[in-house]
DNA sequence: ATGGGGGCCTGCCGGC
DNA sequence: TGCCGGCAGGCCCCCA
């Protein structure tokens, strides 16, 4: 489910409830995600400030007064939800548990978080906060595409040589990280380029109008609060905007929205993945 | 080294 | 109404 605009309003809606503010419990209802959970996670959870809830590509940090981190996936169709009154003014009561709610904190300001995936492919996971960058989950991550280290050359270097489709190449979180199927395939449409495109094969000057590309589809994706599919709920329960204003995925049949162009958008498979795009304008 | 495919899970939707 | 296949926003791992 979510890509990086995803988390990063998930990220925004649990700053309220979470950032400087002390887990005064933590629940956990099962041994695993995708991974088991890491050794005592309620009990190295229980007691701590969260110090800052950050966000690496699609993994949420929050580092804790203890000197550790905890690293937080979503996976497809994790969800991250306050309830609850971070104010402690109006004594919200907190809906009734869900099937699939694997993990609760009740902060000591009363609001209470619940982590629900019902596919279970997220995962948590606790490190030493100094150590953070070196977990292997994010140890080969490569550029922030919103960040500095992000750029023009960056990308077209990424790219060089590289057999494989672009749309696969946007996938590959080594590359770029935080893209997932979604916003490679907005980004491909904005930046005119094919997805069965050979990486290795486009000019310079497209790579660097595709890093342009990227980072302005996910700083508009984040201003919407993200995209609503199926599971995906802002930390409040509130929908976000973003896939109203989908070009080409999940428009397989639909026109063409680049003006002047009669083409219609097509589907097709690669490594496994769904694309969407216009066989007319995207070359 | 690089690229492709399988697998992990549950839920939903469309077709029969 | 019910069953079944296909599909879904991610990503690790194995194989060629």
């Amino acid at each position: 489910m979510p890509e990086l605009p995803e988390v990063e309003t998930v990220r925004r809606g649990l700053l309220p409830a979470m950032e400087g503010a002390v887990i005064a419990r933590a629940q956990v209802n099962r041994p695993d995600l995708r991974w088991p959970f890491p050794e005592n996670m309620a009990a190295r959870l229980t007691g701590q400030r969260v110090i800052a809830l950050r966000r690496r590509s699609k993994y949420i940090l929050a580092d804790l007064s203890s000197g550790e981190t905890l690293l937080i996936h979503l996976g497809m169709s994790g969800r991250m939800t306050v309830s609850g009154d971070p104010l402690g003014v109006f004594h919200h009561d907190h809906p009734a548990a869900q099937k699939h709610d694997h993990v609760v904190f009740d902060m000591a300001n009363g609001a209470r978080i619940t982590f629900n995936d019902p596919r279970r492919f997220g995962a948590m996971d606790l490190m030493e906060t100094a150590r953070a960058d070196a977990h292997p989950l994010l140890a080969k991550l490569g550029p922030e595409p919103l960040g500095n280290r992000f750029d023009e050359t960056c990308l077209a270097d990424a790219l060089a040589g590289r057999k494989t489709p672009i749309k696969s190449a946007l996938l590959d979180q080594r590359i770029v990280a935080g893209l997932g199927n979604i916003y490679v395939c907005e980004a491909l449409f904005r930046a005119r380029i094919s997805p069965r495109r050979r990486a290795g094969n486009l000019s310079r000057a497209r790579a660097a109008g595709l890093a342009g590309v990227i980072r302005e589809v996910l700083r508009d994706a984040i201003e919407a609060g993200g995209s609503s599919l199926r599971d995906f709920r802002q930390a409040d329960g509130e929908l976000g905007y973003f896939q109203h204003r989908f070009d080409v995925y999940d428009r397989e049949g639909q026109p063409c929205r680049t003006a002047g162009c009669t083409g219609t958008i097509r589907r097709i498979v690669q490594s496994g993945r769904s694309s969407f795009y216009c066989t007319s304008c995207q070359r």
